[in-house]
DNA sequence: TCAATATGGTTGCTTCGGTAACTGTCGATT
DNA sequence: AATCGACAGTTACCGAAGCAACCATATTGA
């Protein structure tokens, strides 16, 4: 009968990783500001980008559109963030950040920077191929 | 002002691959038996070593007693799996698979398997390093 | 011996996230 | 112009998961 070593299970040891890092992640953000991570990246991807709509967030940030809808509102009630209605659509808001949010924003990203760049380089020779094999799968997974 | 582009950076990236690789590989059960990713590593571990207790159960997959606990009950209800009060210690329970569970445990592993090598597969002279990352990040994120 | 503390496991409470249903608006076909 | 299907975003509902409190039992030490 095939065996099979759950901690040496590819989709296992990914599940453990993400969580890990991510839970690790947050004391960057956490204790200063205490956002969740659907926040995190509706912030981070406003900045990135200046005004979007909340779908647009959704599909660059791989959220769903509920997960979406509440980090928007709950980011709008800190005043990290305005709603603006679509002139062209009236369907549609025309989200962007207040200077609030960028300021909290600018303050993150170091913090946030410093700590893929601490794990990158625990990893030494190996992070080139550890990237390379995340674009890799990225491609093979469709996640859309 | 520093910038960091949402999706190239790390934890997002390991949490969205995470994602996709457990959502697919749900499908490798799913059809077939229906478990959680709770239920498949109760499942895994005891038909790894045998009868074990809960706890030990929650050490080596990693899960919160809690979410051992609602599996073990799950797993129970579809009797694939029967607890024994243990004799030493009675706080405790032994718990191991029925012949039924570990049918259905036989039926899971080689598709479990075959899943994997297909990513690996994909991932070509990248595997072996992404494994030796994947190694090094564990050994370098505490997560117990 | 028995009180105090620790431990295995369960459960209530709350939070989070996805599905599906809904609202309001747009665009196309008529 | 009126209707119908598509679409952006919100919300009610349900299941999943963690925290903390709890129960029963075990262990320690006075």
């Amino acid at each position: 009968m095939s065996k099979l070593a759950l901690e040496h299970f590819l989709p296992y040891r990914l599940n453990r990783l993400s969580s890990a890092v991510s839970q690790q992640f947050r004391a960057v953000y956490g204790p200063h500001h205490d956002l969740t991570v659907p926040e995190w990246r509706v912030l981070a991807t406003l900045a990135q980008f200046g005004t979007m709509t909340a779908k647009a967030i959704g599909k660059h940030s791989s959220m769903h559109k509920t997960k979406v809808s509440r980090a928007v509102r709950a980011l709008e009630e800190r005043r990290w963030l305005v709603r603006r209605e679509s002139e062209h659509d009236r369907r549609e808001e025309s989200l962007s950040l207040t200077a609030t949010g960028l300021k909290a924003y600018s303050e993150i990203v170091p913090r946030a920077l410093a700590f893929e760049a601490r794990i990158l380089a625990a990893l030494g020779p190996n992070a080139e191929p550890l990237l390379e094999a995340l674009a890799l799968m990225e491609q093979h997974f469709p996640m859309d």
